[in-house]
DNA sequence: GAATGAATTAAACATTTGTTTGATAAAATC
DNA sequence: GATTTTATCAAACAAATGTTTAATTCATTC
């Protein structure tokens, strides 16, 4: 029997794994990965503390599966979206930032970790994660980006990962400043789930201004 | 006596205090807060592990002197720039932004940390001093974009928070993914010091166009 | 329905953690 | 120069940590 969501019912082995990595993950966000202790993810998953070992092998192990499993999810969505004949190069970068915007709204705790990953960095295999996504990433767009150039739509000598780290930066320094940017702007009474879809569309447009002006685009 | 560099001589005890402070501040920066233990900050200062304890009280007081010490001359440093009645409001943008990012990049170390704080959260003085320095930051600014606006020097409707958001945001993500940035740019053989005064002004021209986007600023 | 394998458990394990102690050395004060 | 205060140290402390154990329950297979 597997307590949750306050009825008891049984989970699938694979249900269980997964439901323990988000727990973990909210955790990781939360405290850090040294701060959440194994036992307070076997507690917030409502299993017993032996079964992280027995599912993971260890805490670092757990964390490896967490990048493993999100992290496969990122890669395939860009790919998909940069090879899409259907759209001009512009349309894809504002697709890019649109799909960016909301996914990391959508997942601000894994997003939060990788920040803190990327600051530490530490697990080896974690860091090869997150430097095969960064680079690739860089590739593909550069190559969009130099699609629209020889189109003459956009300007010459762009600095594709300046460029990016804008991007990133911006929403993810959006996710760890949001309470601030809620007092400052008096959005306190607003309902939780309001605000966030107010500020994927500020976000995503106010990104899109930036790249407009970065790439020198004029509809 | 005190082991510094080195050789041995004696140092006062104020020095000693700051040389422990700045020490602790590499440490937590390469490990995180919980990752690094007193017992790495007693070694990599040189001194005994009690003198932790015995100068700031407790590991979470020492993160807090960090931050105290660091933060105050930040305020006063932005505080004189607004003031300064020599320069116009887009010289004060301009000033600001080669400010902050040669300071973000002199203090690497610094902004790794207030990075994972604003992330974790969890001691409530160093919250309370982050969220003071946010706020305080985005009024005055605030003031001076108004100022902009009165002269008709820049456009309606700027989001004071976001902009300031893709500042910090830009000049922090870079400092985590530096080395992508040098790897993807075939940077790898450039002096670190040579790479350091490059990227500062790449990164301050890179926000100044940013902001005179945002701005509607024409010179 | 007995036998096999997987899942779950409470308890124990060895380290590591931040902090304190009590003794000693150095410096400052009178 | 004696006395008081401050600084330094090795050792000890209790609590917390990730992991393992060995027993037990559950599910599956024959």
């Amino acid at each position: 029997m597997f307590s949750f969501a306050g009825s008891n019912y049984k989970m699938a082995t694979s249900d269980k794994h997964l439901h323990i990595l988000h727990k973990a993950e909210e955790l990781f966000a939360d405290k850090g990965f040294d701060g959440a202790t194994v036992r307070d993810i076997a507690d917030a998953a409502g299993v017993n503390l032996a079964m992280i070992s027995y599912y993971f092998g260890s805490k670092e192990k757990l964390m490896e599966s967490l990048f493993t499993e999100r992290m496969s999810a990122m890669k395939i969505r860009v790919e998909s979206l940069i090879e899409n004949k259907m759209l001009s190069p512009y349309q894809k970068v504002e697709t890019l930032i649109d799909d960016y915007v909301s996914r990391v709204m959508e997942k601000q705790s894994f997003y939060k970790i990788m920040l803190c990953e990327q600051v530490i960095n530490k697990n080896v295999i974690v860091l090869k994660l997150l430097k095969e996504l960064k680079l690739s990433y860089a590739k593909l767009i550069s190559e969009l980006i130099a699609e629209g150039q020889r189109l003459k739509i956009f300007k010459k000598d762009i600095d594709v990962m300046l460029m990016l780290n804008t991007m990133t930066g911006t929403a993810t320094q959006f996710i760890i400043s949001k309470e601030y940017y809620k007092e400052f702007n008096n959005y306190k009474k607003m309902p939780a789930a309001e605000f966030d879809t107010l500020i994927i569309s500020k976000l995503s447009s106010h990104i899109k201004n930036i790249f407009k002006a970065i790439l020198g685009y004029e509809e």
